[in-house]
DNA sequence: CCGACACATAAGCATACACTTATCTGATTT
DNA sequence: AAATCAGATAAGTGTATGCTTATGTGTCGG
């Protein structure tokens, strides 16, 4: 079941705060510690769960470790989303807005 | 942190199947132990953790209570997952669709 | 009013999980 | 080749969490 890895995955802060920061451009697991208080061992821990939610992908680089985000999780979730499409709230039109950014 | 309140939530499996239940119509909390295997008081909590978690919302009716689905908390996963829309793939395409739908 | 019923809450327990320190693997540098 | 560095893995520990068995609260029917 693969549901319950990204929401699992999703449901520590230090993993979604670690999520937001690769968001917002890849980088290495040393360089995901800068500012955030956590040993390394956490830090490893942390994205292998992440990286087994398909939410963060890696790519060996030398000695470094590089870890991006990896689109397929977030598919995963919005088609969960989609599911109870029916109960979305006007309130969601901000998405559709969105989505036709997506379409640039 | 409302962010952790509905990921913590949709992390039990156990849960997500009440959550699913109650997407396909609302009811109340003994109805939707049937075919469960879950006791009462173990519903009860879940039930609990949901409404905290604004994914569900409850109704008193006499000594029933009928719960349905909160449409607030899928407006903040819709939320939290478009600040990530630069990270979904072309995949999500279907998404659009449905969203399409939404305008009938 | 009193028993039954729907549900919530309390308290206790076993397991899961996020952390720690220590060690290991593999790549780079000198 | 040896030291160093990035990162993973192992093992142990405290706390969170999901369950259980009581018990409590509120509502209804007789």
């Amino acid at each position: 079941m693969i549901e319950n890895d990204f929401f699992r995955a999703l449901a520590d802060p230090t993993r979604r705060a670690i999520f937001e920061k690769l968001a917002a451009g890849s980088m290495n697991a040393s360089a995901l510690r800068n500012g955030m208080e956590i040993s390394q061992p956490a830090m490893s821990q942390h994205l292998a769960v992440l990286r087994s939610a398909k939410l963060v992908r890696e790519q060996r680089q030398g000695r470094f470790v590089n870890y991006e985000v990896d689109p397929e999780g977030l598919a995963l979730i919005a088609q969960w989303l989609a599911k109870y499409r029916a109960y979305w709230p006007d309130r969601i039109a901000a998405l559709k807005v969105l989505l036709k950014d997506m379409d640039q």
